[in-house]
DNA sequence: ATACTACACCTAGTATTACTAGGTGTCAAG
DNA sequence: CTTGACACCTAGTAATACTAGGTGTAGTAT
């Protein structure tokens, strides 16, 4: 599966997973492919660089799980956090619109 | 307009602009710009390189018009382009329901 | 006359992004 | 006791859209 037409779109799907509740880097690949009907079947080079950098952005913080029963790192969404990704979902739906109206889908 | 969202999708977006008839480089960024309501509203810099890659794939092919009243490179899907922009299309819907599905829309 | 705008094309260099390809280590099962 | 799933990490790469310039024509306004 090539997704280079995720490019821009990862911030929102992770987000948008961590919505749900928080978690740790391997079990948002495993929810991103569940959720999306298996279509985001993505590396942990990926992921993980990505999450780092969405943390940065304070809009997710991280604490680290020991034995549980391995070591984790659990991300969760911080206040501007989610309200990030209530503006990136409002761009989200402009933008799909724009790509649907532009195709005459 | 921050489209750093558009990334892996311009190439679709061209070729369905150019599905309704061959277009020079300037008429499609204001096809863009109607189609999508406003939406896409794309710098020369983005096009011309973008037309030029879709030519050199072979899924466009172009003529130089001289004097009407300008001189213009229009461009044309070939039948290979034709066939891509299906494909993409099919692409873009996988991937837009995939998009849907994991943000919960 | 001349400045300005829209039209129309172009490209070198930049920033960002997702990915590749490696690496470390734990734990359970066979 | 080795294999595979779990779980984390990062340096370097390729691709992409954009920035910031450039050239030139035609028409319109001052």
């Amino acid at each position: 599966m090539n997704n280079e037409n995720l490019k821009g779109h990862l911030d929102f799907l992770l987000l948008s997973v961590l919505a749900t509740g928080p978690a740790h880097g391997y079990a948002v690949i495993e929810s991103l492919r569940q959720q999306s009907g298996g279509h985001f079947d993505l590396p942990e080079g990926t992921i993980y660089p990505a999450l780092h950098r969405l943390e940065s952005q304070d809009l997710l913080k991280s604490y680290w799980q020991e034995n549980f029963p391995r070591r984790r790192r659990v991300y969760e969404l911080t206040p501007k956090g989610k309200k990030v990704l209530a503006q990136r979902r409002e761009e989200w739906l402009a933008f799909s619109n724009a790509v649907n109206a532009t195709a005459g889908i």
